[in-house]
DNA sequence: GCCGTTTTCGGCCCGACTGTTTTCAGTCG
């Protein structure tokens, strides 16, 4: 069973636990637990096979650490599973409903027999939901528009996607009379790889006026809440905007808040309490003059010491800020108070795109633009590396076709100096892990991708051999898309990644962030893993045409999301060490 | 269920809104 798999199966017990009625301090123990698993690196199950001691892990105790074990020796939980027998796991489901949470999903069950979503539509259809007390028509209608609108739609969009549903909206807003400020936050801030709803800030000297332009908005479908400072909107694509309007001395304290994470929050609320301030959406405020329990419920109580800008708002908690990508809570406070936040892989740290096509295989544009393209954003060198022949789809090309385009990119060469052009070539990994090109010709690039096009559903075991064995072809220098994921088209492949990028260390092989929004692979946490081991990451961009070389800030966002550094990043070294590198030398951070 | 320079008990983040209520529980972020 692997961590999101594990994380998962904590966050139910969690779940079902709170519909059950438990301590709320034990719900969430489980809720920190599945974090942890989430943000861990190193997979659950060799850490149990290694019979390393897993309380030495954010939040996992005793019980929890058994709980990880039993989970990875026997792929079920005991206690899970006596629970279920008391209370129908299906009625997470029901909880996940905006408007329904762990109190009413139980008395919908207790009281109407309701165990699934599914039954929960009927019983609101037959007009049963309203007649409960606690519940009215209204909460009958709201309950069928959720699920009617789960059915519709994806809970989650990709990050590019939310892009172009934000920038016009936001530009709309800032727009309006009266508006000072407007700023997006929540994960898309954070720059989540995927975002589920949008929360938009700002300060507005008319605040009614702003909520009703927002009401008004050309792409709104339909406006579900409007009151004196909030309002929220479903889109026509079926996405939810929240806006808020702050004061304008508590928007840091606000941005900070709605930005989040939540864990982070939390942690950050947890140290103003050690500093004997409260922080909350308005602001830090000194409590410490106050008698016990004065001010309890009024948000303004005590003394104002911050709020304006998020920058004095973790300075009054002493900490420096800390950038929107790494609000995790996976030890950034920590590293912020030991003054130890990495100065983060930026845009402009990069020097040149390692993976790009070109017409010779299914890209749209010449080696010609694509070079001339790569220039003008100011880089050093771009590699051109076209598929090879197995992507009949594609147009792969065969050693002959290569070399012919070889004669071409030496010419374009010589018309544009200023740019090298490196001959590369992205590979197709074949079933048996060899590589789709003869070694005569692949010994003759100057840059060597491997990436999987085919049999995506391998075993777990066959695809780990497979690709140690394409890895460890001595012209291989970047793995590239390593999980052939896409969106919403195509999970992840499945091995173990753990025991391959050990091998790409060991062998000097790179590690790809493929930029492509549809592809953004390596994941966060496996990047992560990789800054952990040492190994390079190159952030491609797979760019199929001139303007997709500008799809690089995906990249970067997911880079900085796990802590990358220049250091770490393969096409931010300058020309000549990229070049020893790619002739063997080992360079690493 | 976790955790501990106030450590083995007694804490555990904060505030607002909604819908259903006659003063608030439940839900959300």
């Amino acid at each position: 069973m692997d961590n999101p798999e594990i994380a998962s199966v904590l966050r139910r017990m969690g779940l079902l636990l709170q519909i059950q009625g438990a301590n709320p301090f034990r719900v969430r123990a489980y809720e920190n637990a599945a974090h942890t698993v989430d943000a861990a690196t190193e997979p659950m199950a060799k850490l149990v096979e290694r019979g390393a001691d897993l309380t030495v892990l954010d939040g996992i105790g005793k019980e929890m650490a058994a709980s990880i074990a039993e989970l990875v020796t026997s792929g079920s939980l005991a206690k899970l599973e006596e629970l279920g027998n008391e209370i129908p796991v299906s009625l997470v489901d029901v909880v996940a409903l905006p408007g329904v949470g762990p109190k009413k999903a139980r008395r919908l069950w207790e009281e109407l027999g309701i165990r699934d979503v599914t039954a929960l539509a009927e019983a609101a259809l037959a007009g049963e939901i309203s007649r409960l007390r606690g519940f009215g028509a209204r909460s009958e209608q709201q309950i069928l528009a959720a699920i009617e609108r789960r059915r519709k739609f994806a809970s989650r969009l990709p990050l590019a996607e939310v892009d172009r549903l934000a920038e016009p909206l936001l530009a709309y807003l800032r727009k309006v009379p009266g508006v000072r400020r407007v700023e997006a936050a929540g994960s898309y801030r954070r720059r989540r790889e995927t975002v589920g709803d949008l929360d938009v800030l700002a300060v507005a000297s008319k605040p009614e006026r702003l909520i009703r332009a927002f009401g008004e908005y050309s792409r709104v479908e339909s406006l579900e809440k409007a009151g004196n400072t909030r309002a929220t909107v479903i889109l026509q694509s079926g996405f939810q905007v929240d806006l808020r309007v702050v004061p304008a001395k508590s928007w840091g304290a606000a941005l900070v808040y709605f930005t989040g994470s939540k864990a982070h929050n939390i942690k950050l609320r947890q140290r103003a309490l050690e500093h004997g301030m409260r922080l909350s959406e308005y602001g830090v405020f000194d409590e410490s003059a106050l008698e016990e329990g004065a001010g309890d419920g009024d948000r303004w109580s005590g003394d104002y010491v911050a709020g304006k800008t998020e920058k004095a708002v973790y300075a009054a908690l002493e900490l420096p800020w800390i950038t929107p990508e790494l609000r995790e809570d996976r030890g950034e406070i920590d590293a912020a108070q030991a003054k130890k936040l990495p100065r983060l892989v930026a845009e402009k740290d990069l020097r040149g795109d390692l993976h790009s096509h070109s017409t010779w295989s299914d890209g749209k544009s010449s080696i010609e633009e694509m070079a001339r393209a790569a220039r003008a954003k100011g880089y050093e060198y771009l590699a051109v590396t076209d598929h090879s022949p197995l992507l009949a789809v594609a147009n792969g090309l065969d050693r002959h076709r290569l070399v012919r385009q070889w004669a071409e990119i030496d010419a374009v060469q010589a018309r544009q100096p200023e740019i090298r052009i490196l001959k590369g070539l992205e590979v197709d990994i074949l079933e048996d892990g060899s590589l789709d090109m003869d070694d005569e010709t692949l010994a003759e690039l100057d840059i060597v991708l491997v990436s999987i096009h085919s049999h995506f559903d391998l075993p777990a075991s066959a695809q780990t051999e497979r690709v140690i064995k394409a890895l460890s072809h001595p012209a291989t220098r970047i793995w590239a898309h390593p999980l052939a994921r896409r969106f919403g088209k195509r999970d992840e492949i499945r091995l173990d990644l753990d025991a391959v990028l050990h091998c790409a260390l060991e062998k000097g092989v790179a590690i790809e962030h493929n930029a492509l929004p549809q592809r953004l692979d390596l994941k966060e946490v496996h990047l992560l893993k990789a800054r952990e081991l040492g190994l390079m990451v190159s952030i491609g961009t797979d760019a199929h045409a001139v303007d997709q070389l500008d799809l690089v800030p995906y990249g970067v966002e997911q880079a900085r999301r796990a802590w990358l550094t220049r250091k770490n990043v393969l096409n931010a070294m300058p020309l000549a060490r990229l070049s020893r590198w790619l002739e063997g030398t080992r360079l690493g951070p």
